[in-house]
DNA sequence: CGCGGCGCGGCAAACGTGTGCATTTACCGG
DNA sequence: CCGGTAAATGCACACGTTTGCCGCGCCGCG
């Protein structure tokens, strides 16, 4: 692998050179910067001064190299153009700057190959931690993580057995699938469908197990014609085109309302059914999108820009040797316009 | 400012301790492991299977300060959550991985402060070039993106000023609007209005002239009570809250067709006007969201993905030593539902 | 047998910064 | 005037790589 690059054209002013206009050594210079103690008031102000004049700005690399740390964190998320990742995005983005980190962004597409790719590229650049939306379950997975040997935070993994391992921060997706069926419930509807996804097995396991539960709980029966998973090759068109396909179906079905394992689903099976008229509909996440569809979609929230903050925020708790908890936020129902009284007929 | 975080616990192991257990110099090592031709094939195998049964992986900040570039590139956006940079951060993020380039993610969210401290930022970490998708127009921000010497790109720059400063790749704002209103005239419309934005005043002023240029050419007089702008108190709840609080404006005015700005202020008018029942509504983007509004927006499409593509290519070119040229991309007109034959009544 | 050349590998400097320790300077009290 | 101490600064090494240059063997050829 030879190098493309060549080296920039001009150099760069450093310590070294204010040292020389300054009649000292670099050392002093460093140490003036840096507002050391030791170093008397006057030579400080001046050379601070012809820092500024000369316009030096620090070269992060040979800091980071001495050192031990880069002050930049690895961050992963299986797809940006997934709307729940720019608010993880945004809200990580936003309290890492204001600590001073700057983040390298990566994804993945649920791709083992470019999910190693990434970590390895973290690796090598060093970065202090990894904040990773895109956690693969498993083992080789986080064993990679294991390696690079800094502090990972999970946001929503996928891998329940990791979480012991790893730090995570995490929304309760059975307690939100409750809320979503209990909804459904008391707005008198009885035949509840689910409409899960294949590629993200566990939060779909999940949400499907709160399901469950909450028609258990109500004495309601469960019918396995009601549930349907999208398979593989039907993902591989995205979320919006398996509530399309699936929607009819579960409709056809006798269901009056269905479950969605995330907004995007939903959106598809409005764009295919009578939405509250044939079938009452809830989504899972609250994207930016809920609110303009039409009609605006009931769904459950997640406090997706909190929880990137909250990642960070225990990176650095963890960054200064303090210890942290693995949180799970709890999720809230958000009544719009797409699901209504069930009525007979 | 004192430095928070204390180094980081284990040292890694680096070509010093490789060469140590192959009894050779380190200066062998680097060879070996970047296929240098002068070192026998025989240690060049055995140091790097030494190499990776030690777990070594390369310090690419050393690496970074010893050549003179750092494989990293600054990429800053207004804002994440924006459709439209969604798009180009994934064509940014898909070529850079592709040729080994790792991104630093900023936004600035249109503030003059966070623009010049990320421009700051990118300097100190020594990247080897920018891409802007945040460009304000103005001197001193061209001033601080020339101090820190790398090529930059900019994406659809609000400073036409700067066109000729740094290289570029914009869509034609103009010809946009021109398809707009042109389809509106076609479908019949007379009294067409234009909903502008104030905080991103030149692809607004370039959007109305072309919308200008549309009704000139085709004789219809443009009428001042048929152009709005959102001024900068109602942007500040975002450009769909002025596309609901300007639309019904305008439709009352008279208007039958509107051309807006961008998606979400015509997905603003949506909301409060009916579409394309009272006014039809052309957008501009051709957002993910705009397929699944309901009606949905009929829009003028930028290759958003193909953009942020080609600006990596003009920066790898740039760095590589080879010339570029800034290119302007034909936007297209998207027809859906939401613009329909003028009948008047 | 000697010498030149070549293949292989080591030495050392460099990239820019931080920092422990030694050294200088200044100051102060006796 | 001298010794001592504290304040201010310089020296030198370290961080982990890359790379120009040199040296050492070995081999072949005259």
């Amino acid at each position: 692998m030879t190098d493309p690059h060549p080296p920039a054209p001009t150099r760069r002013v450093s310590i070294e050179d204010i040292a020389r206009a300054g009649g000292v050594s670099h050392s002093t210079v460093s140490r003036a910067l840096r507002d050391y103690p030791l170093i008397s008031a006057a030579t400080r102000e001046r050379l601070q001064a012809l820092a500024r004049e000369m316009g030096y700005t620090p070269n992060a690399v040979a800091q980071s190299l001495q050192r031990r740390h880069t002050g930049t964190i690895g961050l992963v998320v299986t797809s940006i153009s997934d709307p729940f990742f720019v608010d993880v995005i945004e809200g990580v983005e936003e309290v890492a700057r204001s600590a001073g980190l700057s983040i390298f962004l990566n994804s993945s597409h649920n791709d083992p190959a470019q999910e190693i790719a990434v970590i390895e590229n973290f690796h090598r650049r060093r970065v202090d931690g990894v904040v990773a939306a895109a956690a693969r379950s498993g083992d080789r997975y986080a064993a990679r993580l294991q390696r690079i040997n800094v502090p990972v935070i999970l946001i929503n993994d996928q891998a329940a057995a990791d979480r012991h391992l790893f730090h995570s921060v995490a929304v309760d997706d059975q307690a939100g699938a409750m809320l979503a069926a209990g909804h459904l419930l008391e707005l008198g509807h009885r035949r509840i469908a689910y409409l899960g996804v294949s590629n993200r097995p566990k939060s779909n396991d999940r949400r499907l197990a709160g399901y469950r539960a909450a028609l258990a709980s109500a004495g309601v029966p469960v019918c396995d014609e009601l549930i349907a998973i999208a398979p593989e090759e039907l993902m591989a068109a995205g979320d919006v085109a398996a509530g399309q396909a699936l929607g009819p179906r579960l409709r056809d079905a006798g269901a009056t309302a269905i479950c969605c394992h995330n907004d995007m689903v939903a959106v598809g099976v409005g764009l295919t059914c009578a939405v509250p008229g044939d079938v009452s509909v809830v989504g899972f996440d609250d994207n930016a999108i809920a609110r303009y569809v039409t009609p605006p979609l009931t769904t459950i929230a997640q406090p997706k820009r909190e929880m990137g903050r909250l990642a960070i925020e225990m990176l650095l708790a963890l960054l200064d040797g303090r210890a942290v908890e693995s949180r799970v936020f709890q999720p809230t129902l958000r009544v719009r316009a797409s699901t209504a009284a069930y009525s007979r007929g």
